[in-house]
DNA sequence: ATCATTTGACCTCG
DNA sequence: CGAGGTCAAATGAT
């Protein structure tokens, strides 16, 4: 297992240099795909390992995290952890209570479908209310209201740390306006995608606390995030567990994967196109849903399951992939704790 | 310099 | 006309 983790290590650390090269990397796509298959090679490696070692020999005590947690580190990322002991607890945070549902979900059943068709469309995008006619004819173009699709959800606020934060979802939002409601205690705050510029991706939300429940979000999500539907896209479509404390006093229940916005009902979100390219290059078992499963708690009963911990890296490696995350730079948040260590190792050698 | 947030003004719709 | 939603300049953070 030592030797797994080191090469887990050594996994990372190229994905890192990776990342480092990437702006030169990205004029060279022919260096950047053997860099990718190295470190695809690499996690291979690793899993084939694990298999050969026993399917459901998976580091489950205590102990055993700890030791993990001293190869690595200081401080396995708490989403790691919990990814591995996913079927034992459920995560905290992204326990979701839909609250409601109103809207054709038209626009989410066409651009969902896999990403197969290619032609992604964009229904409000487009159609700039050409004959709006503000007389003075100002510059500033408005669509239209738009109608459909509107998921409202109830989210736990944390409870510690920053309280004004809204709940993490696993989207990078970027706040775009706050208002006063009429009748509410509490303004509500208008997000939309961060990559709305350049994947024109429509999704918005509206962030609200209950004016019953300062420690409750109610979060309307409209429109379905496109971002991800390219292969280059930058976004993550599997919220990450919050490494939060769990709210105790909301009813919160935890959603089947396919009730997490948008993504979930995605056959093929990159969650997939990540472990399905891994474990698919050694003819492995089918990667199916079972993994989006893996950060949010829902444990596929009968699909095939790879050991957590192999989520646990895939998820990783998806993290290091995609800035997902609210956080500006994923890589720093999962090597931070990583680089003393390999400075340690290295100075050993 | 770049990107995110704040906030007052503006627009849309009921 | 008013409430809700959005824009975009100003400001702040990195």
């Amino acid at each position: 297992m030592e030797e797994g983790l080191a090469l887990v290590l050594y996994g990372c650390k190229l994905a890192k240099d990776l990342e480092q090269n990437l702006p030169h990397l990205a004029r060279q796509p022919d260096t950047l795909l053997v860099s990718c298959e190295d470190i695809i090679r690499v996690f291979s490696n690793v899993k084939e390992r694990l298999v050969s070692r026993g399917q459901m020999n998976v580091p489950r005590q205590p102990q055993e995290l700890q030791r993990l947690d001293d190869h690595i580190g200081v401080g396995v990322p708490e989403w790691l952890r919990t990814g591995m002991v996913v079927e034992q607890e459920q995560p905290s945070g992204l326990e979701f209570v839909v609250h409601g549902v109103s809207g054709g979900g038209d626009v989410a059943g066409r651009s969902l479908r896999g990403g197969t068709s290619g032609d992604v469309q964009h229904p409000v995008m487009n159609a700039p209310d050409s004959n709006r006619t503000s007389s003075s004819s100002s510059l500033r173009q408005r669509r239209r209201k738009e109608e459909g699709e509107k998921i409202v959800k109830e989210v736990p606020a944390p409870q510690m740390g920053n309280l004004d934060l809204p709940p993490e979802d696993g989207y990078t939002w970027r706040k775009y306006g706050q208002k006063e409601i009429l009748g509410s205690k509490y303004p509500r705050s208008y997000y939309r995608c961060t990559h709305q510029k350049f994947y024109e991706c429509p999704a918005k939300k509206q962030v609200q606390r209950l004016d019953h429940d300062f420690f409750t979000f109610e979060v309307t999500y409209r429109g379905t995030h496109t971002c991800h539907m390219s292969s280059t896209a930058p976004s993550a479509a599997v919220p990450p567990p919050e490494p939060l404390q769990p709210a105790t006093t909301t009813t919160a229940v935890h959603p089947p994967a396919s009730e997490l916005p948008f993504s979930s009902s995605l056959p093929t979100t990159h969650h997939d196109w990540l472990s399905m390219q891994i474990f698919h290059d050694l003819g492995g078992v089918s990667a199916g849903s079972s993994t989006v499963a893996a950060g949010s708690g829902s444990a596929g009963a009968s699909a095939p399951r790879f050991p957590d911990y192999q989520l646990a890296v895939a998820d990783m490696a998806e993290t290091m992939f995609n800035s997902g995350s609210t956080s500006s730079n994923s890589m720093d948040l999962i090597f931070s704790s990583m680089d003393d260590k390999w400075d340690s190792e290295e100075k050993k050698d």
